[in-house]
DNA sequence: TAATATGAAAATTGTAACATAATTCAAAAG
DNA sequence: CTTTTGAATTATGTTACAATTTTCATATTA
């Protein structure tokens, strides 16, 4: 109804104007002009669109996703900017230093002595390389469960480290995150779980991978 | 019907000249029955399907993942090492130093950009609890491999905590250092490995076993 | 009679097309 | 100089459409 008003003023206007002036066009503003009209990008996805058919049930889930992800690649970009491969010294003001005992040394005696305190160490700074490019993640699953990684696991990762092959990385497939250690082989890319249950993954040419970071350590609470 | 078909077909060559068939091309073969042509959802979707434009970068993750949740049933591995992260408790202390990311699976499509900074997180605080009770431990052997202990782990022993069933435990069983599962039964004290290749060791009554500590934490480094 | 081939009907599917809507900016108006 | 105007241009949601696929009663063949 709106719409169709609209279209009735707009002909309506035109027509008397089109009176008013003797036939002659009243396009004395705007026109053509170079730089004129819509910028490109400016839409709310930033980019050129396409249509494409999706199941009906899907609909929704789907617009919430690019919702989500619209947002979220711009928290993404801030991140890449932050941790761009500096390396930034911790501070030391809060060290925490704890007793290492090692294993050999207190063998055979049965009470723990200060004696044997090998050296004393601290937890961040054993852990974590770069602080400004080290991130952690909990696992869920036992697809890592050989590389001694388990469920509720919390992951160290460092993002500053070049993944290569061999290395436990964070890989974002096709969106999913996943961890998995990463293979390169003549036969392809590969994401390789430690878990016999479950299958290598071929990295397909068209799948879009991300890799979040390698992972330089896991720590399991009990 | 079946015989006035049969009919029809026999007066193929009439129907020009007899226009029993109304309206009817001059078809023999197929045409208007009941139940002809295609059955609905016989699609690749199995649902009706709506159009819907998005971004053209979002187009192949989208495909990707309309066809992993169309074989997604069959594979229930494959779904849980999709999700493979779930949300962090947050630690509830001030300090913090490292990000700690989280992984929202959101009805069913998950989004590794979106809220994905949960809190921040100090190593050393989340890992010890009494600073002065806690000492840490490298491990030697893979006697407690299932646990996710593995050789080369630094253990994070907390003297504080009381040793009871079920813990994991530093015990110097007759001077020698050992990290197992105390399991405390009515056949009596038993230390119990997570490995099927080591054997449960019982603790006599003449035995001398000192717990050290009950282990809360271990670290595997890559 | 049984098995195979045929082709129209119905549904699917990718993409083009369309109608608004939103945005931009030079020129006109104040 | 500031505000208003409106055509130009792009964005967006939906419909339309052509090409494709599937189905099955019937015709044809064996």
């Amino acid at each position: 109804m709106d719409k169709l008003d609209k279209m009735g003023k707009r002909g309506e206007s035109q027509e008397a104007e089109h009176a008013e002036n003797k036939t002659r066009k009243q396009t004395n503003r705007g026109g053509v002009r170079a730089g004129a009209g819509r910028k490109k990008g400016s839409g709310k996805f930033g980019e050129p669109t396409k249509v494409m058919r999706v199941p009906e049930s899907k609909v929704a889930q789907i617009q919430s996703w690019l919702e989500r992800q619209k947002k979220g690649e711009q928290k993404l970009a801030g991140l890449l900017e932050h941790s761009a491969f500096k390396v930034h010294q911790p501070a030391n003001d809060e060290r925490v230093t704890l007793p290492l005992y090692s294993h050999k040394v207190v063998a055979g005696f049965p009470s723990p002595a200060d004696d044997y305190i090998e050296t004393t160490l601290d937890l961040n700074e054993k852990l974590v390389r770069n602080k400004e490019a080290t991130f952690l993640l909990v696992v869920e699953g036992d697809s890592m469960q050989k590389a001694g990684i388990q469920d509720g696991d919390i992951l160290v990762v460092d993002r500053s480290i070049e993944p290569s092959d061999g290395k436990i990385v964070i890989a974002a497939l096709d969106g999913e995150l996943t961890v998995k250690r990463l293979s390169v082989k003549s036969t392809g890319t590969w994401l390789v779980p430690e878990n016999d249950n479950y299958p290598p993954i071929l990295v397909r040419e068209e799948a879009e991978m991300v890799i979040w970071g390698v992972v330089t350590a896991t720590i399991s609470q009990f």
